[in-house]
DNA sequence: TGACCCTCCCCTTAGGGGAGGGTC
DNA sequence: TGACCCTCCCCTTAGGGGAGGGTC
């Protein structure tokens, strides 16, 4: 049994870095005795600190609570201190349990949307057809807007007003509300309003719908050039089965920008109420 | 609605620095237009890409992972990217939860065997008396060592010979073993071996075991100064009830220099066991 | 003129890596 | 002599802060 162990063997047998050491004693948490060749020597006082610094280093705490805490190191502080790190630990975990489920819920979408629609030779378009959907909770913006890039800054408008700064960023479905009018006088691509679709669980404030019923749902894939030719296959189809419809044209994006930048990836869903 | 928007109007509307905006701009993840007076104007289109880098530093992606995910960003790229993500999420997760559960053992620890024998005016001696204790595994190290710091140094050479560079730190309570013939010499201070409490859970190895049944136990508070004194107390109760003993007397650290640098606060549980 | 923008430049954590030189 | 130790010094992330100077 030595009386004192040399940087490098100190690294090899508590497998930390020699650089790491020398790191511990610039930051004064640990102090090896110098040889008089200026070798630090480390003694058996010294190693109980190491083990002390590694695991409350690898606890998340920073080398400057750990000096403090080596410094005035009693049972008081360190209950403290782990009482402290348990509250830490316990709110980067509900952090990671909110961003898993965001991120989860997103892959779902991609997989779900982006699958459908996905392979070349399937059909770049589902429908027209008629589905229900349920009364949907939604954020609302009635403003005109001319473009897509309008949109996204609209909607992004709505979702701060929303947030008041706090930085959620949950996966919800953005869409533009068209009218019926301009359609019909071919008039592409004029929004008059933005809505922002609303999960179960977020916790409201004032929030809007979109009314329950029978919608006339098409989807498409591709870039947004196809937007004239859809409306028409809706608008065309509406006509021949003789379906009544409502003012406002719902444009869903179900797969943006937000998650490709090739347009023929795009699905976006156009929806009209039925009367 | 403006076409452009200057640094300082993005930094307000998207609560982001504008020391970020240049510095995402730095790295490739956006590329504003300028003016002939070298001002960043912002236009739509640079807009939904703050939103993507945004979360995704949330997400806990580097800028360089994001650089590269946004100047070829596909489905396929996204899908790839988010499930990546979740997996390191699961992974700090998981090791959130051990974390916790070690601190917690630990604070349990402190909290009982620290309050049991903490408040000034409190007895600074429990016992001796006689106690049950189920069988308990170990690992073990046969070495004589003087000192206590000889003690720390193997301790830890058996815990590391253990985990074979694995950083688990648990919480397990380390021990010393001296021996009756020693203490009956009046030899204090040498020991013949050392000892780390497992739990049940820790797999195994090669673990050997402390023996179950009845123990004359005394638990003290206080520096080793004491050691003496209390070995005496623990041999002299033997002696009077008439207990015959093991060989081994085996020295508990219930709370030693790993939780605070005040001997005063120390809690050393001497026990041995009874025929 | 005051608010705003620009480009350096230095600073932060916990070390890692290398150069240049001395020590066992 | 080769392995080991020393002290600089530069580098990494995602910006923050300040200086010094131009722009709306």
């Amino acid at each position: 049994m030595k009386d004192y162990y040399t940087i490098g063997e100190i690294s090899r047998l508590y497998g930390i870095g020699a650089d790491s050491l020398r790191y511990y004693e610039k930051m004064g948490a640990i102090r090896p005795k110098r040889g008089e060749n200026g070798y630090r020597y480390y003694s058996m006082k010294d190693i109980y600190r190491l083990n002390i610094i590694r695991d409350l280093l690898y606890l998340g705490f920073s080398m400057e609570q750990i000096s403090v805490y080596l410094n005035r190191q009693d049972l008081s502080s360190s209950l403290a201190l782990f009482e402290q790190a348990v509250l830490e630990i316990q709110r980067k975990k509900a952090e990671l349990e909110e961003m898993e489920k965001v991120i989860k819920k997103r892959l779902e979408r991609i997989r779900g949307f982006g699958g459908r629609l996905w392979q070349d030779g399937a059909q770049a378009c589902e429908g027209p057809r008629i589905v229900e959907y349920p009364q949907r909770d939604c954020l609302r913006l009635d403003r005109k807007a001319r473009k897509d890039e309008e949109l996204d800054f609209l909607l992004t408008s709505l979702y701060r007003s929303w947030q008041e700064g706090i930085l959620d960023f949950g996966d919800h479905i953005r869409g533009g509300i068209m009218h019926m009018e301009d359609i019909e006088k071919e008039i592409w691509g004029l929004y008059h309003g933005v809505f922002l679709l609303l999960e179960k669980e977020d916790h409201p404030g004032e929030k809007e719908t979109l009314p329950a019923g029978r919608y006339l749902s098409l989807v498409y894939r591709g870039g947004y050039e196809q937007l004239p030719l859809r409306l028409k296959e809706l608008t065309a189809f509406a006509r021949e089965k003789g379906l009544a419809t409502g003012r406002e044209v719902l444009e869903l994006y179900r797969i943006d920008n937000h998650d490709t930048s090739q347009p023929r990836e795009f699905v976006t869903e156009l929806a009209v109420l039925l009367c």
